[in-house]
DNA sequence: GCCAACGTTGGC
DNA sequence: GCCAACGTTGGC
């Protein structure tokens, strides 16, 4: 099983959308690396970090599940969309998403502050700066590290 | 709102 | 294939 970390702007879709949908499809990824490691190494069951971004304090607020195999996402066909792309074809579809399960919310905002003053965290190329990955793998080390992070009082 | 850090595009 | 210009992400 593999472990990822996925960003999202809550204004645009936010933990609690995705604890009333309980699935969604986490469309609109349209950067190559990130949509490589969705269609080559992402499977059902692997779980997954809901990472709210752009915020005041953007930070880990849940977990999901991946529950389907990756397949084209259909904003890319939709003339209408701000996802549409004029190259991709339903013969050759250019981007993927995958379905997402909420599983919970985090018990508290596990802030990236608190990640990066993580001296056994803050090695990990999640929390290195400038890092703008959407979809970020996340080793198994890391993600129990994280968990058990979720217990204690953020870490200043 | 600013800007650093990328990623993408397109002229050559 | 290089690289300047431009666009986007996302922390601050």
């Amino acid at each position: 099983m593999n472990y990822w970390l996925m960003k999202c702007e809550p204004d645009v879709f936010s933990i609690d959308d995705l604890q009333h949908q309980k699935i969604e499809g986490w469309y609109g990824i349209r950067n190559y690396q990130a949509r490589n490691m969705m269609r080559d190494a992402m499977r059902i069951g692997d779980q997954v970090f809901f990472y709210h971004s752009n915020v005041k304090v953007p930070g880990i607020v849940g977990i999901m599940e991946v529950v389907s195999a990756p397949y084209p996402d259909p904003t890319q066909f939709d003339p209408d969309h701000r996802y549409f792309d004029p190259k991709a074809t339903q013969e050759q579809p250019r981007w993927v998403q995958v379905d997402v399960q909420y599983i919970r919310h985090t018990q508290r905002l596990i802030t990236l502050e608190e990640l990066k003053n993580d001296d056994q965290l803050c090695e990990s190329p999640l929390f290195r700066r400038g890092n703008r990955l959407s979809i970020m793998p996340v080793g198994l080390g890391d993600w129990q590290r994280i968990l058990d992070r979720e217990q204690l009082p953020e870490l200043k």
